[in-house]
DNA sequence: GTCTATAGTCCGATAGAC
DNA sequence: GTCTATCGGACTATAGAC
């Protein structure tokens, strides 16, 4: 038996969102977060560089599913193609955790804050999928437009999820933004 | 004569961007700027809300200049007509203040925090975009697409220029940007 | 304009795991 | 012996309260 009990990092994680959730994130200190996970302040910050990061703990993972399954998808695909296969990849996990990622999302709507640091973890994945086109030979002010194109879809089919009361499975409203968005450039 | 230097807003907007670009944003105190600027803390956080926001202040000016260009632009234009119009009305500050602006945006790159202010921005200037396009009789999820791909071009528009050693107006990147757009969005 | 709570950093110490 | 996780406490600056 060790001296501590073990995840304290989980614990933060989970006194975090349920404490932001409760009473909102301005008015939770980090204090009372350590203490619901019966750590240190001190601690709290060894593993989240501030009191927002420990909101986006899964981010990394995420980013790193879609990267990939855009840089295994066929080499015949089109960017586009590619990218909308990275996108449906968050299908999976966004299925299996609804209800927490529809906590964590009214959270963030919530917080300006918060707001922001979800909008640089979506610029992080930008940056990551042009590296991926790039390495699938797309040219480079493409590959960056591509990228940035294929969050504001993101964003889209992620906001529709989010309000959606026919709980319609997010590949399938990635499907349709895709659809959008070809209208919407096309011109006239 | 008034019991204070005038325009004080000004002088600390100017002694922030000086300061930064000197000895970097996280090593720059607002007491110091405070003191450059000849008035006191406190008068900093009369004028702006916090030590990240005296770099946008000409934000809304310019959200303000791009999204009535959209709003006046002929009613017969597609959306992304209307859009190109609204980017390219950036054209004539840009063009004015162009070494301000590039001292600005090297010092908002090596900043993260800065860099996530500057992203809520952008999602600011989407936001009103899309309401300006829904105004143009735009459908709405089309509207918000729209106006995240316009973001999309901006950015990249905007990158270009700030490195841009042919100092080309942004008029013409943002044209150029807009064609690559097409040309990533079609398929291949 | 003063005062204060809180975020976030730095240094060091401790104890178990490997 | 090294690595990793914890804790203690002092400290500065931001930002908001009074």
């Amino acid at each position: 038996m060790s001296r501590w009990e073990p995840d304290g990092r989980g614990r933060l994680e989970q006194a975090a969102l349920a404490l932001y959730a409760e009473r909102g994130f301005d008015t939770t200190t980090v204090a009372e977060i350590a203490e619901r996970a019966g750590v240190t302040e001190r601690t709290f910050f060894r593993h989240f560089a501030d009191k927002r990061e420990v909101l986006f703990a899964g981010a990394g993972a995420l980013q790193e599913l879609m990267v990939s399954a855009v840089a295994q998808a066929p080499a015949s695909l089109a960017p586009i193609d590619a990218v909308a296969v990275g996108l449906e990849a968050a299908d999976a996990p966004f299925g299996e955790y609804r209800a927490t990622v529809r906590q964590r999302a009214a959270i963030i709507a919530a917080t300006p804050e918060l707001r922001e640091r979800e909008l640089i973890k979506l610029a992080s994945l930008s940056a990551a999928l042009a590296d991926t086109l790039r390495g699938r030979g797309l040219g480079d002010p493409a590959a960056r437009l591509m990228a940035d194109v294929a969050i504001a879809v993101f964003r889209l089919a992620f906001d529709r999820w989010i309000e959606d009361t026919d709980d319609r499975a997010f590949a399938q409203l990635v499907r349709e933004a895709l659809d959008q968005l070809k209208a919407v450039t096309a011109g006239v």
